[in-house]
DNA sequence: CCTACCGATCGGTAGG
DNA sequence: CCTACCGATCGGTAGG
């Protein structure tokens, strides 16, 4: 956390707002007045609003991606995999909680080539998940149920996890991943 | 669906466009446009943007409400009260799938008496459900879990059901309904 | 239900 | 990083 260029505090700020009334309902004179400075000079450090959303949404993207890429790799169970999944998803909801947020509620707002992008990358994840699930349905690890409603399900569940825990308020990050484990493994195992 | 006042087309309408790119992002004009009428003429009809916004919010929360009356007076075990909230959350999702939407979504963007009201009114719908899950894990039908954790799961899953289920795209609504209450019904049994 | 139009605010630029 | 300002668009009103 050393040195945070003034671009980044903008985006951490933003990330902020957005999260709290939305990226189309914030303006950029109340994110200038949040930073401390003008509206006009945001654009010394930033092109467009717009730059700013994608900036949130393609470095939330990569994170989820590097991370399944390294669940994939390991050599384990599906069951295992699954529980990996849902660590990974606590862990970035807890560090990051705003871009996060940002990301699954307002990537609609992207403009259109960078949001038919957003769109193919937040699938290929998808998919990626849905093969884990295919794979543990074959081997007899999971319940033979439909793909999608598995798939959809588990990713409700851990996507919206940023929509109402706050750590450590009565339940703690390792409450959190005892118990959601607990739910979703029992709910998809056989 | 005898006649629809053009209140209600209108409100139908903004909804579909509401859900598809958000409440803030929607213009007044755009909502005319697609109404067949001018920008000017909507004032007719409705007070305000904001208004349209509460019709939709509330008339889905007393959707909501009306139907965990029914379930909570049922004489049945906690598990079955459960399947019945599995599958009142499907049906209204298969009934207004636009307008459960926005009230998921947008809400934030009410103004604030309406929206104060609309949190309490959605913090008491979720107090009921905790109910019955505490009482569930008291009687030793449900596991023993962080009630909030086992809530915000469970309501997750069945809230967002909206952002991906197409009725009869290659899930239908029974298969649906089959799938979600193993998934859900397992993770929580005891 | 339309024409005409309002003040406010938006994202963003020029020039220093 | 600021002052000054732009054209566009916003939600909404007056008057018919």
């Amino acid at each position: 956390m050393a040195k945070k260029s003034r671009k980044e505090l903008i985006i951490n700020e933003a990330a902020i707002i957005f999260k709290q009334k939305g990226y189309s309902a914030t303006s950029m004179r109340e994110l200038a007045e949040k930073v401390g400075i003008e509206a006009a000079s945001l654009y010394n450090h930033i092109r467009s609003k717009d730059e700013i959303l994608e900036e949130i949404c393609f470095s939330v993207a990569h994170e989820y991606l590097s991370f399944i890429t390294e669940i994939e790799e390991r050599e384990c169970s599906y069951t295992d995999k699954l529980k990996g999944l849902i660590e990974l998803h606590i862990k970035l909801i807890i560090e990051k909680p705003n871009e996060v947020s940002v990301a699954n509620n307002d990537w609609k707002n992207l403009s259109d080539p960078k949001k038919k992008l957003y769109k193919e990358v937040r699938k290929g994840y998808e998919n990626r998940i849905a093969n884990i699930l295919t794979k543990g349905m074959q081997t007899g690890e999971f319940k033979q149920l439909h793909v999608s409603v598995a798939l959809f399900t588990l990713l409700s569940s851990l996507r919206w996890i940023e929509l109402w825990y706050r750590p450590g308020r009565d339940v703690t990050a390792d409450e959190l991943k005892h118990d959601l484990t607990t739910f979703l493994v029992h709910g998809l195992k056989n």
